[in-house]
DNA sequence: CTGAAAGCGCTAACAG
DNA sequence: CTGTTAGCGCTTTCAG
């Protein structure tokens, strides 16, 4: 019987050229048949002793390594799950990808990263995941319904992060804006805030919209004027330019700014200390959503609602990973609520009268 | 001659059921070999205006998309390139890892990610690498000696992303850690700063190590005191810990302090200012390294440098891409200069004279 | 417990 | 330009 192939058989004249071993090869130098040495990789089969040490000593000695896209061709499993995230320079974003990976890892899965430059290139960044055939997506970007449909249609189980859909129920972990943003009106009235003021996230964000909606909603259940608000993009320069445009009018400034996230908050907060020599929190009230590191640092301590970003990924992996054990889908939305943190660039306490007028201490 | 099987050929019954289309069922319902359908896929293949227009419209219908993964297997090019980073809460590496995605992605190449958490659980991961049959590895993490050459061994390119080996050339892109910390050096010291200390980054890392080396050897070149030098760990709480032990001795507080990151300078700032209201910079310089985005906010306003990370992560991924096609295999190492950042928390002009002591402006 | 055989979905010669 | 024919490296029945 003429051997199989005429391979290289990994002859020695060749040290450090490509083509590594397979699991053909292994099985010829332990001289057991290839199947014997795929079983030696799989967790539950049964294999005598005897066999997987000689598959072991040959798979050391050849440097054998199975090969995961082969494996998965057939298992129909790749073990992988497609991360998308818009935009990683948004400072909230390294943390959860950060933390997702750290849970998928743990479960034996990789991420396949696809960040979303813009909107507009996101169908073709969702066709590639097809090609990939990754086990599961994590969507941390805006997806239309179309989209939606389309990962359904697909069979692909799809986890919204701090994203829902209004027309379609879909599994997803969220956070409550609305709840937040109420919370933080609630608490900067009590301390006799009145003239509200927001600086929003972009409006294709829906997470800030549900902030500023929660917020302005609040303000005019209380009674209080109408919150002027300007657009941002959540980033520190839009927080400058918010204030500075707050400020045009100064009869009407604001008292109390909530802004769509913290980056803006602290670029809000520069620019009221630097450029207009606002004293905040004494003249001025500023907090922000997230509870992003550096909403923590001394020089701004930042009154924030922060999100509990590592119970949410965690929350997310685990939902995302039942979905592709078992294709159950009835889908399930787990909302979280953020923590109020109070740090030190709002007045909470003490508050003032507004008929009197005291600076004393 | 028998049909070549009995599949279920998509039958309308199973409207959103698994098993998506193959090429075989494209071919099937186009009328066309398998092949044919293949073909219509490869860029540069002949296919007949009509053939192909009868499989475009098979595609459509069937909602096909081809399989990468079995693609990858014979066409022995995954097209996935690995992205090793160790610590994404670093706010550096989140800027790195978004220019690599643009990269690669803008010529067709997905990123795998791993982070990694552990120092020591790079060996596991590393294994996971060569399952997934990458086309080749960035990796911004400590990678020994060992680890390298595994990877050549298996013939796996690979670019070090701002690191480089003592015992060995490789493919590499860094940035001068020393040149700048001199350069930081001679302006601070040019500026009549004569004591200087360091919060330095982790042993462990070698920019660290750079970075404090070159500080320290300039220091010392320049006939001034030997600086104190106390360890961090990149985070802001590092920076804050470094100035209260700096601080121990007042007698001999240092008048400028090198920080091993912007994230560190900024606790160091903020310490000083907020803990031991200590202006910054009239009484006291401080500076970083990075250039990351909240260095450049009013509040800080810092005095760095920064490092190109967009023409890094640009030169990275061409580096590695090149080395992917033509296996070419004389290491080179691309090392860019870091860019000096005056910032406002270091007094860099006036130096004031040695002998006279003078308070008024 | 083990080997043989049949593919997973695709590409790549090779004849027509 | 097109179909046929081999596989890529692996898992998985199915008989022994």
């Amino acid at each position: 019987m003429a051997s199989k192939k005429n391979l290289p058989v990994t002859s020695e004249v060749t040290p450090q050229k490509k083509r590594s071993a397979t699991s053909y090869d292994v099985a010829m130098l332990a001289g057991v048949s290839q199947s014997a040495v795929s079983r030696c990789f799989k967790p539950g089969a049964s294999v005598s002793p005897e066999t997987r040490a000689r598959v072991l000593k040959a798979t050391k000695e050849l440097d054998y390594i199975p090969n995961a896209l082969a494996r998965s061709l057939i298992t129909r499993r790749s073990n992988l799950v497609a991360v998308l995230i818009s935009n990683l320079t948004n400072l909230y974003y390294p943390e959860v990808l950060s933390e997702l990976s750290k849970q998928f890892v743990s479960k034996g899965m990789r991420i396949l990263l696809f960040t979303v430059p813009h909107e507009s290139d996101i169908d073709q960044t969702i066709t590639q995941i097809w090609q990939y055939q990754v086990d599961g997506v994590i969507a941390a970007t805006r997806l239309s319904l179309e989209h939606v449909t389309e990962f359904e249609r697909h069979g692909i189980p799809l986890v919204l992060y701090n994203r829902t859909l209004a027309e379609k129920s879909v599994d997803a972990v969220v956070c409550d804006q609305i709840e937040g943003a109420r919370i933080l009106v609630s608490r900067l009235a009590a301390a006799g805030h009145q003239r509200f003021a927001i600086i929003s996230g972009p409006t294709d964000s829906v997470v800030g919209q549900e902030r500023t909606r929660g917020a302005r909603e609040r303000v005019l259940e209380l009674g209080l004027r109408e919150p002027q608000v300007v657009m941002g993009h959540y980033d520190y320069q839009s927080g400058v330019n918010g204030l500075r445009q707050l400020m045009k009018n100064r009869a009407s400034a604001p008292d109390a700014i909530i802004c769509g996230n913290d980056i803006m908050a602290i670029g809000c907060i520069d620019a009221a200390r630097h450029e207009f020599r606002i004293d905040v929190p004494k003249m001025l009230s500023v907090a922000g959503f997230d509870g992003v590191e550096p909403s923590t640092w001394m020089s701004h301590n930042l009154t924030t609602l922060r999100q509990p970003v590592q119970k949410m990924a965690q929350a997310a992996a685990e939902m995302l990973l039942s979905l592709i054990d078992n294709h159950t889908s009835s889908p399930e939305k787990r909302v979280f609520s953020a923590q109020f943190i109070e740090g030190g660039t709002s007045r909470l306490d003490h508050p003032v009268p507004p008929a009197t007028k005291k600076e004393q201490k």
